[in-house]
DNA sequence: AATGAATGAGATTTCATTCAT
DNA sequence: AATGAATGAAATCTCATTCAT
């Protein structure tokens, strides 16, 4: 495990875990309202109402907060998708890819301007194993989804597939959209329409 | 014009011209080479082979640089996506989606990481009227071309398709894919399945 | 309060105190040897002894120290005169006039140099509400000095007094002039003389 | 002759008459608009409508700019001084005192900010021997007039007046006002209360 | 475990001055 | 004589990180 990048210990105490959720969502709160270039460790400690020696205590590094954040967004996601497929093979595959695709919208949804930051951020970032493991699970949900339905080329179609989605989702949550149900509808039509074509 | 991203002065002379071009092409180098994080002033003066006293004649601050960058890119990319529409009364539907797509996939392929970080930095930056006009008139292109077409709702489909597409092409290009055949062919798969879906 | 010309932070713990302080010693004996030019942070940080991150914990730009010198100079100056016109219901307008003068005297004879440049920096800095009041505190204490002795238009007479005093002590103080006695006489006739005038 | 804080070259055409004058003017009105620190050269070749290189073809550095300037407005001073002393003999003490006083006035309150800020530069600048004894000259103006009144102590009296009334005329044109008959009153009042009290 | 004062490398930016054309 | 492109030393300021208390 690269030390640099990993919380330095997880907090076992109750005002520990406190204090390290406080500066993960500091870091957050500030992404969001300023971008990556206003994330620095001080204002972190400050807005979290820790000292900055407090917050080094936790993690080494900066880069550490912005990896741990990721890595609990994925996290979330991760066990979204797999709740939204766990049942799959006792429904309609309409059924099962409704659920998927509401589920990455209200991912999205919740913080775009955050989401967008963590994905840029993942790409240049040198990532954990573990959180690229995420990754890859995520990937492998879809996958599984699409062999299931006798999908040809499940990983490379999972791969385009969730790219596009990702495209769409994240323009409309920039573009300040906030109705789900009107953005399900066009993402759906982009779903269907991209897996149709192999049928 | 805001002052803090723009140019401080256009080149007259021939040495300025080169000079000018010169800072760019060192800027775009080094965000490729090692992203946003790696793109400092000192560091593009050193590329470019020229003072960093130069530097700042001609732009005031480094997101000038960034902007210029930015507008010069998304130039390339209307002037190709024009020139493919150009033709479309006398082609079929398919003809010119097929230009279009190479089009796209061609300027993204070219720099995919570079063109990663601009639409980032895009996202992110206060960006001038003159700037927003172009990606406006890209969204235009494509539009016109949907609506030439018999497409319903041409401006929302025009948005959503280009999103899905970069997020495809985007993706493509980071995971390193050079093979701009094969990606052609699952680029329109996305295309004509999300516009089929209208007929 | 404009944040670009106040101290950051005041300092709580006692070391922190003494660097403060230092930073503010320092600032002033630059300014002293070498003026207006010679005053640049590096340089501050350097004579007082802390590293340029330190300055920059108290004093977010370089006007915020000379604001401040200012403002710790003016303060010293009323907290003076305060004392010097406290008792003057109980004195002769003689008496209190001379322990008035011999304050402003010693005030500028200390540091002769520095109070000239303070003035001059004073006038084209934009000044906090909170600086201008204590110069008016300084109008005031002359001008109530006036009024208690039965002086006409006691507001544009001390203005004027204050000012020729000020050109004429801050002269002296240039030139070098170190006797404060041989001054004292020469600033008493200007004063009564100026005052005799309304009589 | 320093070479630092001289002319390079008095223009001798008349296009080259115009180029020097221009420039002296735009820097004076730099200084009027923004004190000492919007100074610069290019700011002042700009403002001028003459290259840099121009201006280095008269001015070998900034300081011999600011010199100049300074030079001429003394220059100009001791001239009307001297037109106002002239004829002493065969006027009253009073005729020739008022003339001096509004010839005072009148230089301080044409540009009030760029006299205080000449001044302020002359104190710390390495001046000129030429410079200087134009600085004597006004001096000896005065020192002249009060001998020719039988002033006692003509010299440091002549000294303190010229720094009291510089103080007090220097306030009044920063503060803003402009009557000058309403100033005049005030000056006249501070000397002769001054010069009175030897008699 | 927590604090916050302190550090200093390094980034951004300015501006007096030179020099080739 | 004039131009203006280029220089680079030096100034301002930031921020990740350490460490004494």
């Amino acid at each position: 495990m690269d030390p640099a990048i990993n919380p330095r210990k997880k907090p076992k105490q109750e005002r520990a875990r406190a204090t390290y959720e406080a500066i993960l969502e500091a870091a957050a709160r500030i992404l969001v309202r300023g971008g990556l270039d206003a994330l620095n460790t001080n204002r972190v400690a400050e807005v979290a109402g820790v000292s900055i020696g407090t917050l080094y205590q936790y993690f080494p590094t900066k880069q550490a907060i912005l990896t741990e954040i990721i890595r609990e967004k994925r996290k979330l996601l991760l066990d979204d998708l797999r709740v939204a497929s766990d049942n799959m093979k006792n429904e309609t595959f309409d059924e099962t890819l409704d659920k998927l695709l509401s589920a990455a919208i209200a991912h999205q949804l919740r913080w775009p301007k955050l989401a967008r930051i963590l994905e840029f951020a993942e790409a240049f970032l040198p990532l954990e194993a573990e959180t690229n493991e995420l990754n890859l699970a995520i990937h492998d949900v879809v996958a599984d989804f699409l062999t299931h339905a006798g999908h040809p080329e499940p990983d490379q179609n999972a791969r385009d597939l969730v790219s596009a989605l990702r495209g769409l989702i994240d323009a409309a949550g920039l573009a300040g959209e906030t109705d789900s149900a009107a953005l399900f509808t066009r993402v759906k039509k982009l779903a269907t329409g991209f897996l149709a074509h192999d049928q």
